[in-house]
DNA sequence: ATAAAGCATAGAACCAGTTCCACAGCAAAA
DNA sequence: TTTTGCTGTGGAACTGGTTCTATGCTTTAT
């Protein structure tokens, strides 16, 4: 394998010209410039990637972190986070950690390291004063509000998305509604914000056995939609954290021929296949936003309001005036 | 940021003696390592991993060239090769080139720029080899077939499946067969083993309109299955490229209330929800062995066999006796 | 005429690691 | 007693780039 050195020599050349020529920047002669050109091709040169960036400093990848790797809600906003990075001449590595904080500290640890030049964070098991202890290291933002913290963010306003839906539900009438989280509320923030939505539009806790708090995918929908209707023969709605849960949900009700509203969230192809309403949290507007904002010197933050797309019954049943602050959209 | 000969100076020792300690190997002593240590805590300092990837020449790092980043094909065998690159502490970045030679050569020179050890392609629009030219710097592997061809592979015989099904749709008595790929048979060697296999079972060409050329996603189903009822009104089966794709054509043939058989390929969680037979390729054990033979010296082949998984009505028709050469499987 | 500015190039230091080699001390084997 | 082998350590070269600085040589402006 030729390196600069090679290609010097073989054109009697310095190494800094060549260097100039391979960057394209400062004074080189037509004339040298093309025995140049011609002694790399001679001698089949590459630039080393990993040795221009130790002497610059910037390796120009970036990490993702996510809880799994093949969850359609991670999978949506790395891909959003890719497609932006790829146009910046960034490279994308995914970092599943299964929401074990061993594997978030390994990954800051890279950072560290120098493996990365930034980290975005999709979720997470750590605390935020975890996380800012690395800013030193590279660039960090969280995809969910840091609220006082000095960490940037791209983030939508679940409170104000969830509560926007249950109020619908309750001025449609409904009362007997069945919810699904990933993680228990103590862990999840975004099961914290779905039972505090429920609280402030209800006036009142989520009744015992109406919170299923264990739905990560389709096959926890089944089981979850099996429990919810155990607890309240007269479910009407099941509002699942996620189309996927949504899916095995609908699939289950269906089975046992229990008739209820299934609401998902994320805008997923399955929520379309069978036709019930989703909560579009613009997970591409946040990845790209989470892009934007990572080599800020600044500290940022920027929320993105979600949408809330009616299928199926409820388009007929509810009111369709609406100055909400989410965008409404009525699907077909 | 304290690099190892900061930590040399520090702790009064030299250099190597600080690089035995951080790689334990060699002789150090323990009060020389204790001290080492303490003085790396003392200037907060880690080890810098492109430094180390330049001195080993090695970087522990693999891309996946896969044409969609969020496609449930690739999306499933790019994770199984990530699973199982994270055991053996490498690093997966995913490489999309949407079927642009452009980027796949350009992830090839990334090869050639030391940015990885090695590649798997997933899918590719470039010629084998194209690709061979590449194998001097650093390791490469096809999910699909590579033939004559010098160059490691895991994949699945696709004329195998494809055969076996059609030959099951054949005796089952089924005639009027609709066929769906994502590419046109002279660029997608699917494709053509699509045709390939619908020749030798059924003794002729696919008739005229009975393939859809252009299926990559669900909506394409959908558009696929209005374009084959439309060609031939006594369509009983139409055989997709894909899960997603026959979920799409499902959704299309309820709406316009024809009865057909859908059969899908990579047993996604739509055909468990949607009840329909797949052809689960095997994409977990694809994506594992790739990774495998990604560092091995030899060129190694292996093919992976697929199993078909019948569902709904067709469990009830087919005859279950079965001695061929995939594993059949009747799903509940 | 002379200083300033622009062009073209080379040399050497620098990024932060790894590893080969030499050398010393000491214990066990010849 | 000498040789061998193991332990422990340091120096220096090496990985392959980038960039600062110095040095000439032309032009151009004053």
């Amino acid at each position: 394998m030729a390196n600069i050195r090679d290609v010097a020599k073989a054109s009697g050349h310095s190494v800094s010209t060549v260097s100039r020529v391979l960057n394209q920047k400062g004074y080189v002669s037509e004339q040298t410039k093309s025995e140049i050109l011609s002694a790399m091709e001679k001698l089949n040169y590459h630039r080393n990637d990993l040795a221009r960036a130790l002497s610059l400093g910037k390796s120009y990848r970036i990490g993702v972190i996510l809880p799994y790797i093949n969850h359609p809600y991670f999978q949506k906003l790395a891909d959003a986070i890719a497609e932006k990075a790829l146009m910046e001449n960034y490279q994308v590595t995914l970092l599943p950690t299964n929401y074990d904080s061993k594997y978030e500290m390994k990954y800051l640890d890279m950072l560290k390291h120098r493996a990365f030049d930034g980290l975005i964070f999709t979720s997470r098991a750590i605390s935020f004063s975890q996380i800012i202890k690395y800013r030193s290291f590279g660039g960090l933002v969280c995809c969910e509000d840091t609220f006082d913290y000095p960490l940037s963010c791209a983030f939508t306003d679940r409170k104000k998305s969830f509560g926007n839906v249950l109020k619908i539900l309750k001025d449609a009438g409904y009362s007997h509604i069945g919810l699904t989280v990933s993680r228990s509320e103590v862990v999840s923030q975004s099961a914290k914000l779905t039972t505090q939505s429920y609280e402030s539009v209800f006036g009142h806790a989520i009744p015992e056995g109406m919170l299923y708090r264990d739905a990560k995918n389709m096959y926890d929908g089944i089981t979850a939609a099996g429990k919810l209707v155990e607890n309240d023969p007269d479910l009407e709605v099941i509002f699942a954290n996620g189309d996927q849960i949504a899916a095995g949900a609908l699939k289950k009700l269906e089975e046992i021929n229990h008739q209820a509203l299934v609401i998902g969230q994320e805008n997923l192809s399955s929520s379309f296949l069978l036709d019930f309403s989703t909560v579009d949290h613009r997970l591409d507007s946040i990845g790209e936003t989470a892009f934007d904002l990572l080599f800020e010197d600044k500290i940022i933050k920027k929320e993105i309001p979600s949408r809330f797309i009616v299928r199926g019954e409820l388009s007929e049943i509810i009111p369709n005036e609406d100055e909400d602050p989410l965008d409404k959209i009525i699907d077909k």
